[in-house]
Parts: C-alpha cells; structure tokens; sequence
DNA sequence: ACACAAAGTGACCGATCGTGCTCTTTCGTT
DNA sequence: AACGAAAGAGCACGATCGGTCACTTTGTGT
C-alpha cells in the first residue's frame, strides 16, 4: 500500500499546480496524467472521479499552506512573533513554491466563491479556522488583548495586504510589491499594538 | 448595420457574466449562444474566433468599469472628492451589477496573470492607466503634493482593500466586509492627508 | 515462493468542445 | 419594390473531454 500513496500524492501535486495556472475546472485529466507519466485510466485508480480529485487538490492545497505558513509560525511565541511570521511566510509562499503558477489557494478562492456546494464549504471552513487563529495572536498585540472587532479590523487588512501584493506582483509586475505590503504591514502592527488614544 | 451590433454587445455582456462565473476559459461557445437566444454558428458571424470574443470580453468589462467607476469621479473636483468616489463606487460595482457572478476584472486578473500573451499585456496596461490616474489624485490629498512613492503606497492599500473586501464577502460571507473596508480605507485616507510628521 | 490484491495499460464510449460549410431569412439602401 | 449584404440556422467535422471495461503487470503479506 506504499507505491499507490506516493504515485497518488504526485498526482495531486501536479493537479494542484496546474489548477492554480488553469483553474480547477479547467485541469485536464489527459494532461496530468501525462505529466506524471500515467495513462488516463491509471488516474482512475486513484480517484473515484473528476470532482474526487477536485476535492483532494483543495485539502493537498491547505494542508501545504498550513504547513508551510502557519506552522511554523506556530512553533514561536504567541504573539506578535506568530503574527510577523506568518505574514512573512504568507508572503513568500506564493512567490517561492507558486512563482510560476500563482498561489493556488487564491486561485481556488476565485474560482469557488461563486459556486455553492461542498468544495466552497470546505474552503470556506478551513481559511475560517486559520483566520481564528491568526486573529487571536493578533489580539495578544496589547496587554490587556484587544477587542475582537479591533483584531478582526486588522486581520482584513492584514490578508488584504497579501492580496495586493499577489496582485500587484503578478498581474501589474510591481517589482516593488513585496517592499510595499511589507511596509503596509508594519505600520499596521505599529498602529495595532500601540494603545488607540 | 445596427442590428449586428446590438447582439454582438448582447452576447458580449453574457460572455462577460459567464467568464465572472467560470473563467475566461470556461466560457462555452453553446452556453453563451443559448442564453442570448442564438445558434452556435450565429456566434461566428461576430466573432472570428473564440480568442476574439475572449479580447472583446476583456473590453468589454474594462469599458464598463472605467464607465461606472472612473468616469462619475472624474466629474468631481480634483483630489479628495475623486479618490473617495472611486474607493466608493469601486466597493460597490462588485456588489450591485456583478453580486452574482463576482467583478470579473478581478476574476480575469487572477486567470490572465500567470498567462502571458497579447491578453494580459491589453488588461495590464489598461488597469494601469487606472492606476496612474488614481494615484494622481491621491497626490493630491496634500498640498504640496505627495511624493509619488507616498501615492504609489496609499494606492496599493487601497486596491488592498478592494481586493480583500471581495475576499471577506464573497469567499468568507463576512457580512461585515464592505464595512471594514470602507474604515480601513478612511483610515489610509486620514493618515495620508494629514502631515507625516 | 506463492497467491491475491493493487497498480497500471489500451481500446473504446457518448458527450461536448471550437469551427468550418451551405443554405435561408432578414435588414438596410437606393 | 428590389436587390445585395448582413444575420442567423442547420449540419457535420475532428479533437478532446470524463469515464468504463477487460486485461496485464507489479507489488506485498504470509
């Protein structure tokens, strides 16, 4: 039962690139299968169906981000050092692993959020549980904590700020993105953690 | 010559609703004929190819925005007045014309910018001529004008702010959405306006 | 080592894709 | 009213889509 997981998690990892280039609905099973050196019919050994795999390039997706940005950030002390680690992380994610493709859980977010159904809930629900999350170490700025609507403020500016620059850097070619969400960004952890009046 | 014309936009503005919906290259040839009331040949008659109904999506889409978001606050006395009728009217386009299906401008952003190709370089181009203009006006929020650099930072945020707004209410449901991002943006607004120090 | 399940192949199916072709209807011009 | 051009219909094409089936190869547990 170890060649069909490994051979089953390449798929998914040349299934989630191509649906952050093409979109999910737009990756072909011809075409994936090839890239990984299987026939068509190899694939549905490993898939009930098309929107089987939908669902497994969604979870591979938030699982890698999961991984990647917040555990780790995770791993420091609650706070402000969890905060700047993941926008940091957050940040770079997209331009190191996705640099040709883009950032697949942008794309999915695009793609689903005008299509009711079990994909969009599940998305939905875990970018919810990492919004928690982060939310709460952004409260932890000041002492006593801050409100929950002063911390949701900034965690919309914060993932705002990621948006921009995915933006600004792909579609615009502003070279100068990073620099620019990286500044935004500390001035809202200036103004966040400093006391309001 | 005119009733050729009036189809043609007939058929444009639903290709533009349906590329909102699944993409560019998800719009089908047949879907977009049976919803306008036509048969599949009948398309050709007005399009050589589907990657020129694909051009005509595009500006189509970037007419109507520059229509109704740029083309009202350019009315308006320079400065100020503009900038904060674009953010407005730029929050609410999404919501109003487009709150089934999402601002395709958005939805065309994140398919295209992984694409290169005559496409991209016409929507790039044309958002920033967008941006030029808006960040002109931001310049103007102080007198003596802003830096560019200062400009070209309060623009990225405020395009920030759209994005993530779209985000917020679109994939989240965060019915607070379009209030967050109208405190966030008044806030930019008041910082930038003001004297640094 | 052997047997059985898992992994993978190739041929094939019906549906749909974008796109030509010929033919008819409808419109705009004089 | 009449005529040429534009608008649109109907059909058929090759390609590709997601998916099935029977078969062969490979791996694995005992």
């Amino acid at each position: 039962m170890k060649k069909g997981e490994a051979t089953k998690s390449r798929i998914v990892d040349e299934a989630v690139r191509q649906a952050a280039l093409r979109g999910l609905a737009g990756v072909s099973l011809s075409d994936v299968a090839e890239a990984v050196g299987l026939s068509k019919s190899g694939l549905f050994k490993h898939f009930e169906s098309k929107e089987d795999m939908h669902r497994a390039v969604v979870e591979a997706a938030l699982d890698h981000f999961r991984e990647t940005v917040w555990a780790p950030a995770a791993a420091l002390p609650p706070g402000r050092a969890r905060v700047e680690e993941v926008f940091r992380r957050w940040l770079h994610w997209g331009e190191t692993r996705w640099s040709a493709s883009g950032c697949p859980i942008m794309a999915l977010s695009v793609e689903l959020d005008d299509q009711p159904g079990p994909l969009k809930d599940y998305l939905q629900q875990r970018l919810q549980r990492f919004r928690t999350n982060v939310t709460n170490e952004i409260r932890l700025l000041r002492d006593p904590p801050l409100a929950d609507a002063e911390a949701q403020a900034a965690y919309f500016q914060m993932k705002s700020f990621i948006l921009g620059h995915a933006d600004a850097r792909r579609m615009m070619g502003d070279t100068d993105a990073e620099r620019s969400a990286a500044a935004a960004f500390e001035a809202l952890l200036e103004r966040t953690s400093k006391v309001a009046a």
